[in-house]
DNA sequence: TTTCATGTAACTACATATGTTACGATTCGG
DNA sequence: CCGAATCGTAACATATGTAGTTACATGAAA
C-alpha cells in the first residue's frame, strides 16, 4: 500500500520556508521535495484554506508561511490536510451482523482508537518552531563533528 | 489507501472454528466471511506456517486450531501474519540527505513508534479466549434482550 | 504586454489488497 | 482403484488510493 507522505512533505516545505527569505514558489519546493510542483501546490493549498501559509501569484510570488510557528503542531497540519487515515490496517467488514465478528470487531477498534489518541496527543506536543529548534541542532552538531 | 483487514479477517475465521465441531473448509469459512476460499487459503497458510491452524486435505478435510486459545494473542497473529505496515501515513523520504528532512523524520518516527508500540501492548494483551468469551457475552446479552 | 506564478481539472502511472481462474497434489470413501 | 473433496500455489484480473503529469485559465509584476 503506498503511504500517504503529504505531513511529512508539507513539514519539510514549511521549515524551509520558515529559514527562507521571502516567498517560496512551488517549484522550488518541488525540487526541494523531490515532488512535482503542481502536487505541491495541491497539498499546500489545503495549508493555505486552514489559513496557516498564504501564496501570491504572479512574478516574485510564492508560498510564505501566515502563522506563528510556536502555535502550529503537528496536529494541526495533519488537520489541514483532512485528518486522513492514520492505519494501514482495518475491519473487513465495519457494519456485521455476526456477533463473532462484533465481537472481534470491538476488539480491535479499541486497540486502534487507543493507539491513535497517543499519536494525536504526540502531534500535539510539537510545534514547528520546535522541528525548527531541533533543524538547528543538528546543524550545529554536523559542523562541530567537521572542525 | 486500501486498508489490510486480515488481521480482522483471521479472527473472525479462527471463532467460528473455535464454536465448530471438527475441521471448516477454505469454502465454508469464505462463505462466512464473504471472501474468496482462495483468499483463505492463502491468509490461513501464513497461521499454518507460525503453527497456529493446521490443515487436512482430501475428504471431510479443512482447517483445525491447533493452539491454545488462551496463549494466542492479536499480536502472535499480527506476527504470524507477517507484521504488515500498520500506519497509512509515513516519511517521503526514509533516508534523506537534508537536515530539514531528518528532523522531521525524526520527530515523526518518534510519535509513530510509541502508538505502534502501545498497540502492539495492546494486542499482546488480547486472546483468543478473551475475544471467545466476548462473544459469548454479546450471545447472551441479544438473548436476554430478545425475551 | 510579456513573463512568471498560482488554481484546478483531467488524465496517467504505480502500488497494493483482494478476487478469480486454473491446475496439481493429497486424502478419503466407496 | 477411482473419483470426489480439499488444500497448495501460480498466474492473472480488478479495485482503490497516492502521486505524477499535462493542459490551460487566472492573476500580478516587470
Ligand atoms: S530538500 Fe531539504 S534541503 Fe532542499
Ligand atoms: S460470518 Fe460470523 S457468523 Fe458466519
Amino acid at each position: 500500500m503506498k503511504r500517504d507522505s503529504r505531513l511529512s512533505s508539507v513539514l519539510h516545505a514549511l521549515l524551509h520556508m520558515a529559514e527562507h527569505e521571502g516567498p517560496m514558489t512551488s517549484d522550488a519546493l518541488g525540487r526541494c521535495l523531490g515532488a512535482n510542483p503542481v502536487v505541491v501546490r495541491r497539498t499546500m493549498g489545503l495549508l493555505r484554506e486552514a489559513g496557516l501559509v498564504s501564496a501570491e501569484r504572479g512574478h516574485s510570488g510564492g508560498w510564505r508561511i501566515s502563522a506563528d510557528l510556536r502555535i502550529v503542531s503537528l496536529r494541526h497540519l495533519h488537520e489541514a490536510l483532512g485528518e486522513p487515515a492514520i492505519f494501514a490496517i482495518g475491519n473487513r467488514n465495519e457494519v456485521p451482523e455476526c456477533l463473532v465478528e462484533q465481537a472481534v470487531n470491538a476488539a480491535l477498534d479499541k486497540a486502534f482508537l487507543e493507539a491513535e489518541a497517543l499519536l494525536m496527543e504526540r502531534f500535539a506536543d510539537v510545534t514547528l518552531a520546535d522541528l525548527a529548534a531541533d533543524f538547528t541542532r543538528r546543524h550545529a552538531e554536523r559542523r562541530a563533528t567537521k572542525d
